[in-house]
DNA sequence: ATGATTGTGTAGCGGTTGCTACAAAAATTA
DNA sequence: TAATTTTTGTAGCAACCGCTACACAATCAT
């Protein structure tokens, strides 16, 4: 009834939570109950299975990101404006956690886990979503291409930050200003 | 003596090739052993930690990822070019079991797993080379920048495939386009 | 108060994991 | 040939895995 319901809420607040600090890698039944104080058998009465208890888990941080990332949107940017400030975004130690975990989600959901494709599709959208409501373009036609663009460049920061490639980056948004100096403005012979 | 250095390179080759086929999910010593024709206990002889024998083996595929690489070589191409074709090749049937590879690798790196963390930035390291090595530039002070912002923006399509975002990666790459169309050095090649 | 439903602890099943002890076979060396 | 070293098979350990059976307490409806 109602009390169940709260209680399975509680649990999953809880199992986001150490899901989000602790990865998807040491996460057993009796280990996540014990970290959230609670029992393996308590678990799987309130969820049939360990399936079902992760896919509650990670639906719930999907929607956790999606509440963060429509509380932080601001002006609309021009590209080369935007992507420097979705690359610092996504290495901003609050949103970080996130970042780990979808990293890991992405590689599960690429191994064939049913439970991670549809988690990974749905982070996915409302991240592009939010890149393409924060993109400040001159033509719409230009909205879809470049707002992709610009997720591919920071998924891409993404993987380069967790093998320690910061250096990387940085180099990869001097290019990026390179780029499209004088693109929107004046052309420029460059490389 | 040699015997024992030639099996055991064997055995290496053989992991290898199931890693590259299968993931590093399902790799417990005694699945890996029966994929090779072999027994857990063996593999135990050969090498002296599951440890030992996942560093050898990926180590084997960093460098077979490596030699693949040298051998691809082709002319020199400008940074439009260069990109989508890097996307291109990263897609390509021979080339996406090291792709999934990678992503895994990646997240247990990120994940804090040392062994992961080496041979990841092995990986990363000759492929941003490779993808130096065949950026044409007209100033040598872009080759860096440049080649960073191709490593990200493929790496970015590395991990927007694994999610079924093949649209997405059109989307970035006509946005590429857009970007770069009347910048570079090459004017009439995209449109 | 009683009967039914729901929450919780204990204990354990069958399976897998990395790894090891023991010993026999095979190859090598004397 | 005999002694020794190296390779291989069998068996199993202790820990963990997801999950379940069973019993008992708490709660709730009537």
């Amino acid at each position: 009834m109602k009390k169940t319901e709260k209680k399975r809420r509680e649990l999953i607040e809880k199992l986001a939570a150490y899901l989000l600090a602790n990865g998807l890698q040491q996460s057993s039944l009796r280990r996540l109950a014990a970290a959230i104080g609670t029992s393996d058998r308590m678990l799987l009465h309130y969820f049939t299975n360990k399936e079902d208890l992760m896919n509650a888990a990670l639906s719930a941080l999907a929607t956790q990101l999606e509440d963060i990332l429509t509380n932080t949107r601001a002006e609309p940017m021009p590209f080369e404006v935007l992507v420097p400030h979705l690359a610092a975004f996504v290495a901003d130690p609050r949103i970080q956690p996130f970042t780990r975990l979808w990293l890991e989600i992405t590689a599960r959901a690429s191994a064939g886990e049913t439970t991670m494709t549809t988690v990974a599709s749905e982070i996915m959208t409302s991240f592009y979503q939010w890149v393409s409501n924060n993109l400040r373009v001159e033509d719409p036609a230009f909205r879809e291409p470049l707002a992709g663009l610009a997720l591919a460049t920071v998924e891409g920061c993404v993987l380069l930050e967790a093998v320690g490639g910061e250096t990387k980056i940085k180099s990869a948004m001097a290019g990026l200003a390179l780029l499209t100096k004088g693109t929107l403005s004046e052309p420029e012979q460059l490389g």
